[in-house]
DNA sequence: TTCCGACAGTGGGGTCGCAAT
DNA sequence: ATTGCGACCCCACTATCGGAA
């Protein structure tokens, strides 16, 4: 039998038999910019998996914001969790893989997870839904977040409390984008954990934009008109034009018809890129001539040097083709791990 | 009345696992 | 052995609808 703590009696919540079989998570609302003012509290943006770990009956189990248990992917963490003698809590956070600079990489995680190599993953904690049977959900984050480094005073040294400043959100941001991170999450300090995306919640994301050269497009599935998506590609330095991906977000549906009307006129038999060997198309593909240009938002390239959640932000009528270098050797990201 | 939040639907890269080829 | 496909993870975005303001 655990005691309520003095501490945590004073903050809302309802002591429970036992722990919901399903908690929904917060999930943030993306903008551009981040929030002034001393009401919002600042953390990074880790980019992992998002993970519940929940401890109960002597058990840790970790599961992911749809319910699917993953606990057995994550052995160290799942023991390291399994040691806190804490019956009936619950933390919320992400499981990362840090490269040497520090700074989390999907990319490293998802290598981690396919060669089951994972005892250098990190959990990192930013909030506590229950503790000791309490649900907490009800109570401010400020507090909330006081009992999560409260509990996680003794952790295991790959479980981490995920650090917060509060105000100043827009020198945050810029400092974030200045170490390459993925971004920030603002968070209202008085805000309680409502298990929906809400605006408490705004992620804001460190973009790169490109402008890429369209080289063919893929047919529309089941209610779509015009496109699906746009394929897209680049010049090298020695003028070989690469393909970069598919953009398959960000088109109004007036301009998928128009543009694909467009395109139509300057279909051609062949690609004018070579494609990676196992590309993989969900629908048939129409080649262009590569005459026009889309400017595209995504966050970054992936390890097969292609663009990772891309979309369509316009066209670009005042530039040519040619125009469109891009230097990949000088772009690449600093590579933690090793793959052989 | 207008606006906004929630939801459905479409699209992306990567991994895994299974079935068909 | 290879390929296709769906279900997960990570997501961005548009269009729609009903309730709040």
């Amino acid at each position: 039998m655990v005691k309520v703590q003095p501490k945590l009696r004073r903050v809302a919540g309802i002591r429970q038999a036992a722990l919901p079989k399903h908690i929904p998570v917060d999930l943030a609302v993306l903008e551009k910019q981040a929030p002034d003012g001393d009401d919002w509290l600042h953390e990074i943006k880790f980019d992992g998996y998002r993970m519940l770990a929940r401890i109960e009956n002597g058990r840790a189990r970790l599961v992911t914001r749809n319910d699917q248990d993953w606990t057995a992917r994550f052995p160290e963490l799942t023991e390291a969790f399994a040691s806190f003698d804490r019956s009936g809590t619950v933390f919320d956070g992400e499981i990362v893989r840090l490269k040497q600079d520090g700074i989390s990489s999907f990319a490293a995680l998802q290598e981690a997870l396919s060669n089951e190599e994972t005892a250098d993953l990190v959990y990192y904690a930013f909030d506590l839904l229950f503790l000791d049977g309490v649900d907490l959900r009800g109570s401010a984050l400020e507090s909330r977040k006081q009992l999560l480094a409260k509990a996680l005073g003794d952790a295991p040294a790959n479980i981490r409390l995920s650090e917060h400043r509060v105000g100043g959100g827009k020198g945050f941001f810029s400092q974030a984008c200045g170490l390459k991170l993925e971004g920030i999450i603002s968070k209202r300090r008085h805000s309680l954990y409502s298990g929906t995306r809400n605006p408490d919640w705004i992620k804001v994301k460190c973009l790169n934009t490109e402008e890429f050269v369209i080289i063919g497009y893929t047919e529309p599935q089941r209610s779509r008109v015009g496109f699906g998506a746009l394929l897209v590609g680049y010049y090298t330095p020695s003028g070989e034009l690469k393909y970069a991906g598919k953009v398959g977000t960000g088109y109004s549906r007036e301009f998928l018809e128009a543009f694909q009307s467009k395109l139509q006129r300057i279909e051609q038999e062949k690609p004018t890129a070579v494609l990676p060997k196992g590309t993989y198309m969900r629908a048939r593909v129409h080649w262009v001539k590569p005459r026009y240009l889309a400017q595209v938002e995504f966050t970054e390239w992936t390890r097969d040097n292609i663009l990772r959640h891309p979309s369509f932000l316009g066209l670009r009528e005042d530039k040519h083709p040619r125009e469109i270098i891009v230097d990949r050797r000088r772009v690449e990201p600093v590579k933690a791990g090793r793959r052989s």
